[in-house]
DNA sequence: TATTATTTTTAGATTTGTCTAAATTATATT
DNA sequence: AATATAATTTAGACAAATCTAAAAATAATA
């Protein structure tokens, strides 16, 4: 029940990593965690043997539904920890990512429940990634990349893909950020940039690199209060219970 | 200037066995830090070659002024965390310890400065211990011992010596606590036992080794802001810097 | 399909922090 | 002071997480 902060790590990027349902490839996993392959197959055979994760040599790994409990466990602590920072210490949104990679491995639970109601159950994190509840449920929000925006629909900015000091430097220059309400006047199909307006503002054109990375929801739209299972975390289907963990 | 989490423990430990200004034992390392006299030894000659502590073989340990500064600044964000969770989370006093000792851990010192600030600058945890400021000071305050105090002196909780959860059992069972007004009525020479008295309460006794471990000030005696320098973390007095850490 | 190129794994080593058991040094006691 | 007891250190080993270099499996390409 409890793991190193090294096997959190791995868990997560792993979790990060599969997005969709295909398997992580081990390069991928050793870039993702600045290691060496052979590094990560060593750990791979140790996470497998705790079973949180399908391994078989020379065909990646998947998370079992135990590896996708823990992670998304380890997702509500950190974005959690993202949101006080940034809303109770005044943080800026780009600087509590290395901040919270450490909170987030604290392993009482307790802490994070109070943490989460004294936050007054906060929905999504600065960056506007969803933070699942105590019993690893997600809330969803419909999200559209704004590549894929209809020209002249007003939208709000909800999330950010890649969350480098470079895509912040660009965002923070031009104004740009969560909560932002925008809009696409044109689209240039020679570099697929876009021209985009913010309230009280000329237009101004960005790269199709930086619309790929902005996601936004409609206008008047909240965020969404259902939620989704994505952890199979509680209610374990299956009635059989071996092990004695 | 960063050192591993088992690292930050022996010194945290030391800092605290050394409180005297003797040097502190192998052995009572080891049970302060639930280990073996073997693996304390082995880390002290780890710690030496970082200069944080004086240490020769079969002579005990002391710390460095490197070494104290570290020490301090873990108690700091220690503190500060205890203070957090007892005050923003609603924690009581006795569960904090376990889960500040993980959070003492985290390594950004803005946060920790932010999180000062956003408490409004503590003077004392919820044990009643001082919390040092970001240069490593440590508000002075005069404490007493019970056991010390003038019949029919009123005073006020300040600080609790042992912090185990019997001692809490006890103290909660009286209603003792943190900031309770407190009167010797009587001392009893046989067995050392006080009998006390709170405020709209018949007195009652308490024995010797309870009183030892409760610390008083007089009424009406804020915590001093004056601050003693036990740090030497600042103005570095030795010109010669030859190591390039 | 052969043959190259890439990815992944194995084998063996290293570092950190810990341990047990035996040897050494210090302290206490007769 | 001699000896017994206690504290401390050394020697050698182990587990976790990592690494390098070489071998094996898979994928890509001529």
């Amino acid at each position: 029940m409890k793991y190193s902060v090294s096997k959190e790590n791995y868990i997560k990027a792993i979790y990060h990593l599969q997005q969709d349902q295909s398997n992580v490839s081990t390069n991928a996993l050793a870039q993702a965690l600045q290691t060496k392959a052979a590094s990560v197959t060593d750990m791979l055979k140790k996470l497998k043997t705790q079973k949180l994760l399908q391994y078989e040599r020379y065909k990646g790994v998947k998370l079992t539904n135990e590896g996708r409990k823990v992670a998304i466990h380890i997702i509500r602590k950190h974005r959690l920890w993202e949101f006080f920072l940034v809303q109770k210490l005044g943080f800026g949104w780009e600087e509590v990512h290395d901040i919270a990679e450490e909170l987030e491995h604290v392993t009482s639970k307790k802490l994070i429940d109070r943490l989460e109601e004294y936050l007054d159950f906060p929905q999504a994190d600065p960056h506007g990634d969803p933070i699942p509840d105590n019993q690893g449920r997600m809330p969803v929000s419909k999200h559209i990349n704004l590549a894929d925006l209809a020209i002249n629909t007003m939208s709000v900015i909800c999330n950010i893909g890649d969350q480098s000091p470079e895509i912040m430097e660009l965002m923070n220059h031009k104004n740009l950020k969560i909560g932002t309400k925008i809009e696409v006047k044109k689209k240039f199909s020679f570099d697929n940039s876009l021209e985009i307006k913010l309230r009280n503002q000329p237009a101004f054109i960005i790269s199709e690199h930086l619309a790929k990375n902005l996601f936004v929801k409609y206008e008047d739209m909240p965020a969404k209060k259902v939620k989704v299972d994505l952890s199979l975390s509680t209610g374990i289907k299956n009635p059989k219970q071996e092990n004695g963990s």
